[in-house]
DNA sequence: ATTATCTATAGATCTATAGATAATGC
DNA sequence: ATTATCTATAGATCTATAGATAATGC
């Protein structure tokens, strides 16, 4: 059964969509590499064909998860230059990213065990990182680049922490209270 | 090989306190019950005999970490009333904390897997941030209490997110980088 | 006699690999 | 002929339980 060049590129494109969907819906260790072949339409001792290991994996899909983030912001930054950080705010601070963590922050929903995982995985979350605050600190108001790259950390953390807290807590109108109280804080008066 | 009910009530404790250290240090997956219960100097198959779960012992012991969390903000607000939150960001965003995860905030460490948990770990956290939540509001400037309440949830999500970020990232310039911004942004001018 | 803990194990995972299969591409 | 994928499996986990052991506490 094997497959054109072609169609190879595009199943393993297929296997690192899933996983970036996956490892943030489940956790690092909540998907294991024969189901998320199955998610990608494809057997298990594929895999290895593909990537090295489960950690090169975990890695790639970081990766491409925080690029994602990255031009999804930059989209929103274009569209409305003047106010950026705003929609920014509101779009991260979403109930629609809070129920949707496959889709979302690869911070906010694998930040924590990112920490614990081998040195690829963190190299590519660091670069990740890096290039988001770099984006964010553009659009920050404040003069002198070292006082908006310092407000971009702000607010990078305050949108992390807002959505970590919301996501973890079991009540609705307690989660809605921290979303909204920390956009205000974050978009509003600052 | 029988104890006393003193001598297994303490080591239910014992159980209790890896549980909540190691938990934080390696997330829910990241130990298992054995090893456990190695670490509280006992076997296996004890455990069923203290706790019905896994899962139940995941809730008690993100409720004790929290709670914990909690009798630590309150020990530096009555140490220094006047300036509490300062005391508290600075200890909070510190370089001991980031490297310490196993002594350190549940919901840095554990929120985004918590959020993955059942009913029992998810009541728990509620609780515990909950309770988090309104003891910092009582330290917060501002007049009203709503408006105090919305600062301390913007002021407790820039602290967990801070050290997810912090905790993540490889580069030790770029974590310190964070904690000293993200202090700056909550302690400093607000 | 009761019961907290221990040893041993069932049953269900998981990552990674070996060897077979079958379609591509020289 | 080469190689991407498939089937099958090795070896190492993990949670939970059953039954044995031995010390407490009536």
């Amino acid at each position: 059964m094997k497959v054109s060049k072609e169609q190879m590129a595009e199943n393993r494109e297929r296997i690192l969509d899933a996983a970036a969907a996956r490892f943030r819906e489940r956790g690092f260790d909540g998907i294991g590499v024969a189901d998320l072949m199955k998610d990608a339409g494809l057997t298990h001792g594929g895999f290895y064909g593909h990537f090295a290991s489960k950690e090169d994996l975990m890695a790639q899909a970081a990766a491409r998860a925080l690029a994602n983030a990255g031009a999804g912001w930059q989209a929103l930054a274009d569209a409305a230059p003047d106010e950026a950080l705003g929609r920014i705010v509101r779009s991260y601070l979403s109930a629609a990213h809070r129920d949707h963590p496959e889709r979302g922050c690869a911070i906010a929903a694998l930040g924590a065990e990112a920490a614990r995982q081998g040195p690829a995985v963190r190299a590519a979350v660091t670069a990740g990182v890096r290039a988001n605050v770099e984006l964010l600190a553009g659009l920050m108001p404040g003069r002198g680049a070292a006082r908006r790259r310092e407000r971009a950390w702000a607010a990078y953390a305050a949108l992390v922490g807002g959505i970590v807290l919301a996501r973890a807590v079991d009540d609705a109108a307690l989660s809605q209270e921290i979303l909204d109280a920390v956009a205000q804080a974050t978009a509003g008066a600052d």
